[in-house]
DNA sequence: TTATTTATTAAACATTTGTTTAGTTTTAAA
DNA sequence: TTTAAAACTAAACAAATGTTTAATAAATAA
């Protein structure tokens, strides 16, 4: 790993847990065990590296959903619970950075970031769209609102996981349960979504 | 309004659109036409404002939701009907607040803080959670997993209006387009949501 | 009225912030 | 080996931060 690895990655972590004003450039390069102005050097200011941050973690994410649309093995809404899955284990290897950039989108400063940001977040979307469009012109799937199914789809995983606070009190937990990377759950989520996507978008229940 | 709540209101509204961390006591005192020292005299810090902000909040909220579950006139499915009406309401009305208090809570800062948010936004829990059971126990409803239902019906309000940017990436929108308050999209959202749960929650779907 | 508490102010305080400088060491090319 | 570029450091910089102080004005009580 390089220094210039080494502090995105520092800076990943505690951007992550105290947000972007709440992180000070000392924190992250005493994290990194690098000088302070090694972070200027490299990246010319807090803000550019918050910029390199969201590029670095980008170039990590594989458009995963473009090849099933035209994928012949799978039927429709075998598509829809592989997406289900793909967006659960996504979500849950990687909730804090998630929260980062949803923290991010929801304020009104850096508005150049924030279309770098949702394109990240939303990567996937126009294949999801079109495998839904797909399933209704072939009369397997009812007529839905399909931006707002698929809103369903993200927005359900995404809250369950908006903080271990929220989950326990959701999920009528006591304050030790910890959400994140608990198995448990995720399979729990995956059934629910996956049936409430079948009970909603097939016309022919029995399948 | 007295001096100590014309601090409070700039604070909610500096605090929605900047963060806290975001926000210095002195943009607040300059927004609310006030001398800096007045933010510690009434309040002591600026954490503490913060604290007092929530409380404010907090005392303008009712539990809409505890009358409705011995409601006799309204059938199982009109209840959760009324009851995404109510959340949409809320959610639209004052997004940028809810906004706040979702950032601070996936944040790993202010533990203290954290309890008392997560107890506003999910006040009315037990009431829904009663309403959906009791559906359940009379026959009406299918025996659906209550809590992640739950979860479904707020993440999606909730995730739908996370950012203008996601919000017009989702539908397909142009960047003009504003999602807050636009009585439109309001109504989309509550057809939809609508139409999902009766979906998913009803046995016999002739209603 | 006078006395006393409360409200308000401008200024100062001590830290912390992101960033830059000027110098040094290391690396790699000529 | 010499030279030049790149990597790195400790220190300084200026600005912004939350908070406190000391003094004054306003409101209230005696």
């Amino acid at each position: 790993m390089t220094k210039r690895e080494t502090i995105i990655v520092s800076a990943i972590k505690l951007f992550s847990s105290k947000g972007f004003e709440g992180t000070s450039v000392r924190d992250i390069a005493a994290d990194a065990g690098v000088n302070v102005a090694m972070i200027n050097y490299y990246f010319g200011s807090k803000e550019k590296l918050f910029e390199s941050v969201v590029e670095y973690k980008a170039s990590f994410l594989r458009g995963v959903f473009s090849e099933l649309v035209n994928n012949k093995k799978l039927s429709h809404i075998e598509k829809i619970d592989f997406m289900i899955d793909q967006l659960i284990e996504r979500k849950f290897s990687d909730a804090k950075f998630s929260h980062l950039l949803h923290r991010e989108l929801s304020l009104e400063l850096r508005p150049q970031l924030r279309n770098a940001i949702s394109g990240i977040l939303l990567k996937n979307i126009d294949p999801v769209k079109t495998i839904i469009k797909d399933g209704i012109k072939t009369g397997v799937f009812q007529p839905v609102d399909i931006e707002l199914t698929l809103t369903t789809v993200i927005g359900t995983i995404h809250y369950l996981l908006t903080s271990d606070t929220i989950c326990q009190k959701i999920l009528g937990k006591k304050e030790g349960f910890s959400p994140f990377q608990n198995k448990q759950l995720k399979k729990r989520l995956g059934e629910h979504t996956k049936k409430l996507m079948r009970s909603y978008l097939l016309k022919n229940k029995k399948h």
